[in-house]
DNA sequence: TCTTTTATAATAGTATTACTATTACATTTG
DNA sequence: CAAATGTAATAGTAATACTATTATAAAAGA
């Protein structure tokens, strides 16, 4: 695995960055380091000074970078997404019955499988972290829509149309195929949250995850 | 209804607030205003400071009532979270078959009845879209397991317990009673938020709503 | 009635944060 | 080797969350 990804780059919708970060050494360890930061202090509390001291440089080289400590949310979730549906794609690819095939699928976006990956400079075990507390924040805004019409997020969109189309490969005439897989995607991510900090409202532990919820909620639903 | 509700008051955990804001005309006009204006700006740019000039009050005052704008926030949610149990318990109390009861339950959690209610000063309409737009952010912080301790969420929680409640008494060997609960009330949350930014992404629309989404994935759940 | 106490509100701040304007240095390219 | 460009640092500004202190009004007690 780790040999197939090193030649493949995960893109990210370019509005969002003012300079690709992977085009130098201090855009690396800046994707790097925010990752951890952002982790270390939640994202509210995480600051392009803070960050600028903990990679030895300046607060403005990273406003070289990104716009806001938002467009840099944007871009952290956006390679997220692109590296879920990079998974997605790869691993259902070989499958040819549509029911393993969305299996798959489902475990792939409620992540059971353990992060065995490892893609260069990004540190995806505490990036799910950060997705699981902070993804959302990157639409919960009063500029969604139009950071929507400048494309922020087609990847996420695209990864959610790819799994409500293999529901729909299984039962044509399921009506609710979209809702489901939004649901799935981000109710996922929702009883992993549950788990760390309200685990008197999920039923998910070590032994029955989220994965396990999700693929007999889906089973039974398109039936 | 109206007339019912006129003798009950929503209790809110006392420690969201440092002065109950139901005890004096200042504190009602905060509560009312601070939904308007929150609907307004959106919760990151709304701002005791512009929150005092529009109930000709000051910002300091607005402290005396609210430690910060998060512990706002959290008033604002428990608030809901209690008045949507208060609903849950009084409209399917008299109801004797246990599927009539968790189909009215479904239906009054994912907020399809139209709100006909009206509630003293409280603008529930526009309550019900901070909600959907702003609510998680009263969790997603560093602090939800310190706050968690304090019992600033026991009504969300128990509100969710209740849901379980009603799926377990329609099949009590459903191992995922608390997760499907959790899911039905953030995925309506979620679906309604899609339906107004991210159409592409949810299946539904008018005529197919959220509840009925949900009304049918949680009956084959439980089959 | 007058005084003390308490509730309520206003003034005038401070510390921090997100962000910018400008300048300096370093590297590449012709 | 000079011009152009990429990269980074300095030194700010404006806005925000929050606080310390003072003023005013209402209520309660003597």
């Amino acid at each position: 695995m780790k040999n197939l990804l090193s030649v493949v780059k995960i893109s990210v919708p370019d509005q969002v960055y003012l300079k690709d970060p992977e085009t130098s050494d201090l855009g690396k360890r800046i994707i790097e380091n925010s990752i951890l930061l952002i982790d270390e202090l939640g994202f509210d509390s995480f600051t392009f000074k803070k960050l600028g001291i903990r990679i030895a440089s300046n607060e403005s080289s990273i406003y070289r970078y990104f716009e806001s400590k938002h467009k840099l949310l944007l871009y952290l979730s956006s390679w997220y997404w692109a590296w879920l549906e990079y998974q997605l794609v790869i691993e259902t690819f070989s499958l040819s019955n549509s029911k393993e095939k969305l299996k798959k699928a489902v475990a792939i976006v409620t992540n059971t499988d353990a992060f065995d990956r490892d893609f260069s400079h990004i540190n995806e075990v505490v990036l799910y972290k950060i997705i699981v507390n902070e993804s959302s924040k990157s639409f919960l805004t009063k500029e969604v829509d139009s950071e929507n019409k400048e494309g922020y997020f087609e990847i996420y969109k695209r990864l959610i149309t790819r799994l409500s189309d293999m529901m729909l490969a299984i039962n044509p005439n399921y009506e609710f195929a979209l809702s489901l897989a939004s649901t799935v995607l981000e109710g996922g991510l929702q009883q992993h949250f549950l788990k760390s900090h309200f685990p008197s409202i999920t039923s998910c532990k070590n032994d029955k995850t989220p994965t396990d919820f999700f693929l007999q909620l889906v089973e039974n639903a398109l039936k």
